[in-house]
DNA sequence: TGTTACGTTTAATTGTGATTAAAAGATCTG
DNA sequence: CAGATCTTTTAATCACAATTAAACGTAACA
């Protein structure tokens, strides 16, 4: 039983690698379009209902058998993709960091290019609750479970962790160097305040409670009125 | 052995009352002042050491030796003075959250009379992130589980967490009420995302990295500027 | 059509951790 | 100091959940 990909596994015995992922490279010019494999669906299933276990059970509370119930398989199915219960439960982790750190880079890829730093950090925060919403249970995995990871998977999550932290910092950096930013108040401590409204929007969110529309503009109002000097008006 | 109170219990045999809590108002006029029992002291041990180990390792990764090791005993220690590992959990959550409650309303209660809604705001953002910072470990025992509490403990600590929205929920009616909410703001939405910003910082601030006055000042700044309307300036 | 690697299942194995039982220590009261 | 009651400990249970082993289809393919 050779093991399919595995994102960041190690420990993984590497016998006769099945040529999925890296075969493609070969067979078309195009690295994409190749249609996913049965078993790369069961893979994804699976590492989607681990987020949501984990999100909803939390580090220690996620039972494998949950999971795979959860997928439609039986528990040690999850042993042919993955080598352990952590190896599944880092890859959630980091794959959700990932995602929001993508989609976030990308909707400000996207800005126009007379966007004022303000109007960037309109973006970010857009950007960060729709993607809390739409792919809510790696983004609720990720969020409610930093705090009590082990060491060991913590660290690697952490590495993406920055790297989204990065973004954020600049947007408030950009902002002080074109004085958008109210003068006085710390950068330093504004940012991660402002990450807790849109990071704790998924504890409290749902869909029936209001609009990710007007969730989102309600979050842009209060930050921008909240951060931007008493400019022109 | 007689189960020594244990607040919500229902399941508790109920032997020999050993007359404590009860005994004090018999003893003396004032229903304070009594030296707290060993026994008492040894509790309240367990109880803190419960809600480190909580928030350290979530609801399922807390472990009765972690606890009873964090508070210098053997783990069937805690059996003495609750029923069951989901009778302390529930106990943690629920005084977790009303300490916040009435750390918060006591603090409204000492506002001068003249207070508009937003200096109660501000108040009530001072005492809420103070109260996270010295009672650490049974505020983030709550924020941190929350979401992943079985319904039997979820439906008791969420009665306690209702009276402490309907704090919050009232600070931003009288808001609303004295005009001094921006207009277009909805106060349903604005008030838990003012309420994220609080707790999230629990998830990041720590004494090492600023002062609790300077993050106080901060959030009371931006929440501030935030919700406020264009007023007389 | 038999053979081989893949994907998944059922049937152990094993360690861990809550809980209970029984037995000590303490402490308090007379 | 003896006896009784509180508090805590050590020594079982007992169930559950991760992991491993072995076996069972199934599809491509030679």
């Amino acid at each position: 039983m050779p093991a399919p990909k595995s994102v960041p596994s190690k420990t993984v015995p590497s016998k006769t690698v099945p040529a999925k992922e890296t075969g493609a490279a070969k067979e078309t010019g195009a690295p994409k379009k190749t249609e996913p494999t049965k078993s790369e669906r069961t893979r994804e299933r699976l590492l989607l209902a681990a987020a949501t276990t984990l999100s909803r059970l939390g580090y220690a509370g996620m039972r494998l058998v949950d999971v795979a119930e959860e997928a439609g398989v039986q528990a040690p199915a999850i042993y042919y993709y993955w080598p352990s219960r952590e190896q599944l439960i880092e890859e959630v982790v980091t794959v959700g960091t990932a995602r929001l750190r993508e989609y976030v880079e990308a909707a400000l890829a996207a800005a126009p290019p007379g966007a004022t730093a303000l109007d960037r950090l309109d973006i970010a925060i857009d950007a960060h609750l729709r993607q809390l919403a739409s792919e809510s249970a790696f983004a609720h995995a990720v969020i409610r479970n930093v705090s009590q990871l082990p060491p060991a998977i913590r660290s690697r999550q952490v590495v993406e962790e920055r790297a989204y932290a990065a973004i954020w910092r600049r947007l408030f950096t950009d902002a002080v160097a074109s004085a958008e930013l109210r003068p006085g108040l710390n950068p330093e401590l504004a940012q991660p305040l402002i990450i807790g409204i849109l990071n704790w929007a998924a504890e409290w969110w749902s869909p029936e409670r209001s609009s990710i529309d007007e969730v989102v503009a309600t979050a842009q109002s209060i930050v921008r009125h909240g951060v931007a000097a008493d400019g022109p008006h």
